[in-house]
RNA sequence: GGUGCCAUACCCAAGCGGCUAGGGAAAGGUCUGCAAAACCUUCAUACAUCGGUUCGAAUCCGAUUGGCACCUCCA
C-alpha cells in the first residue's frame, strides 16, 4: 500500500514517492514565539504530526525539522513595521531572547500535551544568521536582488515562474489591498520582497547581526529556505504548513530557494485549513485567543483537543465551539473505557492473523494512507472497538495500531489498580446496608464513595466497585 | 478587482458517479430497590436552489443563493 497526498503545487492527490528510497526529508514551518500558540496554530501541528505518523507507519524513516522562528519580523505594516517579538518585550519588559525563549518553552509544552513526536531537529532562525548571509550572496550572484533605501530585494521579475504554488494572477492582484500595509515605495515591483533589513523606521532592533550590506536582520521568508537546506539539502520531500503561507510566505520561499540553486526545492507541499471560531478566523492578533490552556480550565484536556481536531480533515475549514469539544470529549471517553475494559480483561499485544482483523487494518490503511482521511480512520477504530466477534487480543492490538496513527495515547491505558482497603470497607458496608435492603444508607454510602472517586455498578451478580476515570 | 474553498440529519463530520460512513445528543428497551455504566433498538428512500450530462449524481458540468479564506501580521 502506498501513501497518497495532496500536493498543493499540482492540486491533485498524487501517490507520495520520496527522493531517497525510505527516509523522508520533511519540513515544517515552526512557531514564531512571540505568544503563546492558540488552537488554530496547534490544528495545523497536529495534522503535521499526523502526517508523520502516518509515514512512519507506512514504513518510511521521517527526518523532520522544524524551525522556530525567533526573529520578530513584522506587525502588519509592510515590510518596514514593527518587530512583534520587540514589541512583545517592550510590553513584558524583557529583552527579545528572553520572550523567544519563554515562548519556546510554552509551545513545547503544548506540543507534547497534545502527544506530538518531537522533530528530529528543532532549529533557531537566531542561530542559522549565517546560513541566511549566505544563501542572500547567491542570490546576489546570480543577480537576483537590488538594494534600495537600505534594504536588499529579491527582484520577482528575476525569475519567469514566480507565484507558480498559488497561482497567482500578477496582473489581477490588489497591492496592498489592506488598509494597514503601506506601499513601500523602495521596491522596483509592488511583489518584491525584502531579504536583509538594514533600516527600519522604528529604529535599532535588539536583534541585529553584521553582514556584507550592512548590520541589520533577515527578512521574514529567508529562514527557512535557508535552514531546511541546511538540513535536509537543496531538494527534499515534503513542506508544510498553514494555507495561509501558500500566497506569500512559500511562494517567497519558493522564489528565492529555486533562483539559489536552480533546482526543484520541494516536491510535495502540503497545508492544513484553518480553524475557525464563531468570528471566522482565530487571530492572536485580536487580544483574546483560545489556547490550550484555556481549554484546560473548562476542564478538557489536550487529548480531547486532538480528537476533535481528528474528527474533520485537515483540508476542510473546522469551526470550534465548546460544544464540538465536549463531543469530542465524550466519544474519547467511551473509547478510553472500552480500551480499559479490554486491558481490564487481560487483553495482550499479539499478532494479527484473522480475515476479519486484517481486514480491519487494511480498511484502516486504506483509509488514512488515502490524504490523511482521519475521520473516516476514527470510524474504522469504531467498528473495531465494538466488534464483539472479534477475538479480545486482536481487537486490542488493533486499536494499539491504529493510534500509531492517530496518537490518542491508547497505549497508556493501564488496567484499574487495586482498590485501597479503606474504601473496600466503606463498599463491604454498602453491600450489607443493600443486601439489608436499607436503602437509605446504601444510597448515602454510594454517593460517599462517588465522592472518592469510586463507582459502585449494581450487576446481576452482585455489585462491582472501580475507580472513576 | 484577482485567487481558492465550502454548503450533507438536532449538532459535529466523512463520502467525490452505482453499494453502510462515524461520532455526539435525544427517545424507547434490557438490567436494577433506585441510580450509574454497559448493551440493544430508533434517529435523512438526506445531500443549499434551479437546470444539464448519464442507464444511474450528494458525487461531473453550468447558473443562482448563502458562507469562508487569501492577495506582504497570521497556522
Amino acid at each position: 500500500m502506498s501513501v497518497q497526498l495532496y500536493n498543493t503545487m499540482s492540486r491533485s492527490i498524487e501517490t507520495f514517492v520520496p527522493a531517497k528510497e525510505d527516509e523522508v526529508g520533511l519540513y515544517t514551518c515552526g512557531p514564531t514565539v512571540y505568544n503563546y500558540a492558540h488552537i488554530g496554530n496547534l490544528r495545523t501541528f497536529l495534522f503535521e504530526d499526523t502526517l508523520k505518523r502516518v509515514l512512519l507507519q507506512s514504513g518510511f524513516t521521517v527526518n523532520h525539522v522544524m524551525n522556530i522562528t525567533d526573529v520578530g519580523h513584522l506587525t502588519g505594516d509592510g515590510d518596514d513595521g514593527e518587530d512583534k517579538l520587540q514589541r512583545m518585550a517592550k510590553e513584558q519588559q524583557q529583552s527579545v531572547w528572553d520572550i523567544a525563549d519563554f515562548y519556546t518553552t510554552a509551545f513545547f509544552a503544548d506540543f507534547d500535551a497534545l502527544n506530538m513526536i518531537r522533530p528530529t531537529i528543532v532549529c533557531k532562525a537566531t542561530d542559522h544568521i549565517e546560513q541566511m548571509i549566505d544563501l542572500i550572496k547567491r542570490l546576489e550572484e546570480r543577480g537576483h536582488t537590488y538594494t534600495s533605501g537600505g534594504n536588499v530585494y529579491f527582484s520577482i521579475d528575476s525569475i519567469d515562474d514566480y507565484g507558480k504554488l498559488a497561482r497567482l494572477d500578477l496582473e489581477g492582484m490588489q497591492n496592498a489591498s489592506r488598509e494597514d500595509v503601506e506601499v513601500d515605495d523602495h521596491k522596483r515591483n509592488p511583489k518584491d520582497f525584502v531579504l536583509w533589513f538594514t533600516r527600519s523606521k522604528h529604529g535599532d532592533q535588539e536583534m541585529m547581526w553584521p553582514s556584507p550590506w550592512g548590520r541589520g536582520f533577515p527578512g521574514w521568508h529567508i529562514e527557512c529556505s535557508a535552514m531546511s537546506m541546511h538540513y535536509l539539502g537543496e531538494s527534499f520531500d515534503i513542506h508544510c504548513g498553514g494555507i495561509d503561507a501558500i500566497p506569500v510566505h512559500h511562494t517567497n520561499e519558493i522564489a528565492q530557494s529555486e533562483a539559489a540553486t536552480g533546482k526543484e526545492w520541494v516536491k510535495y507541499w502540503l497545508h492544513g485549513e484553518f480553524l475557525l471560531d464563531d468570528t471566522g478566523k482565530m487571530s492572536k492578533s485580536k487580544g483574546e485567543f483560545l489556547t490550550l490552556a484555556l481549554l484546560k480550565k473548562h476542564g478538557f484536556e489536550p487529548l480531547d483537543y486532538r480528537y476533535l481536531v481528528l474528527g474533520a480533515h485537515y483540508r476542510s475549514q473546522l469551526r470550534f465551539s465548546f460544544q464540538s469539544l465536549k463531543m469530542a470529549q465524550s466519544a474519547r471517553r467511551r473509547i478510553g473505557e472500552a480500551v480499559r475494559s479490554m486491558v481490564n480483561g487481560g487483553a495482550q499485544r499479539t499478532t494479527i492473523s484473522s480475515d476479519a482483523a486484517l481486514a480491519y487494518r487494511d480498511d484502516f490503511l486504506t483509509h488514512i494512507q488515502h490524504d490523511l482521511n482521519t475521520p473516516q480512520a476514527l470510524a474504522v477504530l469504531w467498528s473495531v472497538v465494538k466488534d464483539g466477534t472479534l477475538g479480545a487480543d486482536e481487537r486490542y492490538t488493533l486499536v494499539l495500531y491504529f493510534d500509531q496513527a492517530l496518537g490518542l495515547r491508547l497505549d497508556a491505558i493501564e488496567a484499574d489498580e487495586e482498590i485501597p482497603a479503606d474504601i473496600m470497607a466503606l463498599f463491604d458496608e454498602r453491600n450489607r446496608a443493600k443486601a439489608a435492603k436499607d436503602w437509605e444508607k446504601s444510597d448515602a454510602l454510594r454517593s460517599e464513595l462517588a465522592q472518592k472517586g469510586y463507582v459502585v455498578k449494581d450487576g446481576q451478580s452482585g455489585s462491582s466497585i472501580e475507580k472513576k476515570m
